[in-house]
DNA sequence: CCACTTCGGTCGACAATGTCGACCGTCTGT
DNA sequence: ACAGACGGTCGACATTGTCGACCGAAGTGG
């Protein structure tokens, strides 16, 4: 049967379609815009709302994301190797370097956060867990489009966007960067998807050399660069960071 | 089509499992578990593998959680109203009473945490978003018992599972519990789930005065307590906590 | 105050759809 | 080298989800 279940697959387009908009959907909303009669598109809510998927405000009949996905993404974490083995280390690199530090897996067209070291002696900082970071302006992006096909192979997908005047958006200068960054070994970002954000990050591999994640540090322009360019001891921080996760992951099967 | 769709149903049953089970699961071992043909566990893991719901060790062929879960339950929290308008009081309230604080839902037999502020000033704390705490001995779940229908009829469901000397485990001290909540108008646990910690909690309701959830503040016996009863002043900051969320809720719609 | 629209939700017929159990190649441990 | 268990595939079957018409309620504009 090497096709996708129909149901499934609808579901999942719901769930992302109330992701998405910020605010709730009524069924209708729904049904039309994923083209389905409001029958399909009602039986499937009416299910994952039963499964706690979905929440319905009784009052207005319209839809929203549900408890249950936060207690499942939870749990992702808990499960989550690379994480679990990185965590230690994340926070001696947050400590060592003085800065946040942020841990990322590819995730379709996009670099998913799945740890997050607040910046040690800052003041409230909100936990960017489970946000996404763009590929191509980001170290934890960069780092994985050098090494990862598939990271490479998604930015096809469509054009770039520009967050600051600093952004490469041209694929060639992107292929440029990336071969700059297989050569040295490490990314930066200046300034490319926030003014005044500079980080520094590394890959992350496990024992058989696969890329599986990176890690990066990111703070203010003024205390991570020097002259235009990122301090070099930070640098060696945040390598060897990513070296230790890789052997500690490595090490861990078997 | 008054039924839910089985399809679904099942694959919400399979991701279950999974976040259950600590470890990854074979298919033969999700198939069997639910009583699936393996041709039919197959489909629906392919599919939810195909959304990012699912995972798959590339050389044991085990699943995994996937990271669109992580993600969409970001989302949650995004449009979640209660957290929204809680997390500025939240702050306040860990700031004056000096303590942890948490913000909980009714989620199935348990409260779901949807906001935690860390203790001020404290040690190296971890992030508990997204996980659940139980109803019949914290001061969340308490206070939902007391005033939500909902969670007392959930209570039925099993048996009462004792994690310290002080748990209630009996029905009726419940209620009668319940019934002293109700009359003054909060909630405490003193060691009642991990010995050397209390909590106190009160409720928090939209402008219709229904339950939607409850805030607590959570820390050592020795600095909550004094001569075995929590601190009053303690509960003034959280009823007061509690009172400005459900006012801001109020206030929210029109 | 009443048509008129739009909402969420239900119903029943239909066939598309997911399900089942046998089967295949591979790997692991004996 | 074998036996068993693994993940995965295949095709027939009928269960299952889908569709579009329909319903009452709520809202809207005249």
């Amino acid at each position: 049967m090497p096709g996708p279940i129909q149901s499934l697959s609808r579901a999942a387009a719901i769930m992302r379609l109330l992701a998405g908009g910020e605010r709730r959907l009524g069924l209708s909303e729904v049904a039309t815009a994923l083209g389905l009669a409001k029958g399909t598109a009602h039986g499937i809510l009416r299910t994952l709302q039963q499964e706690g998927f979905v929440e319905q405000d009784p009052e207005s009949g319209k839809y929203q994301l549900g408890a249950e996905l936060l207690r499942l993404g939870q749990s992702y974490l808990d499960v989550h190797e690379l994480r679990a083995r990185a965590l230690v280390w994340a926070d001696d690199l947050a400590r060592a370097a003085g800065e946040t530090v942020y841990l990322g897996v590819l995730h379709q067209q996009g670099v998913l956060v799945v740890h997050h070291v607040f910046r040690p002696d800052d003041t409230r900082q909100v936990l960017e867990v489970g946000s996404m970071q763009p590929l191509h302006s980001t170290a934890l992006g960069k780092v994985l489009l050098a090494y990862d096909p598939v990271a490479r192979g998604e930015l096809n997908e469509g054009p770039l966007e520009g967050y600051t005047s600093r952004t490469l958006t041209e694929l060639g200068d992107i292929d440029a960067e990336c071969a700059l960054i297989r050569e040295r070994g490490w990314a930066d970002a200046i300034e490319e998807t926030w003014e005044g954000v500079a980080s520094i990050g590394a890959l992350i591999q496990d024992r058989r050399r696969n890329p599986v994640g990176a890690v990066c540090i990111s703070g203010a322009v003024e205390r991570v660069c020097e002259d235009g360019f990122v301090r070099p001891s930070l640098v060696a921080s945040v390598r060897s960071a990513a070296r230790a996760i890789s052997r500690d992951l490595g090490a861990g099967r078997f």
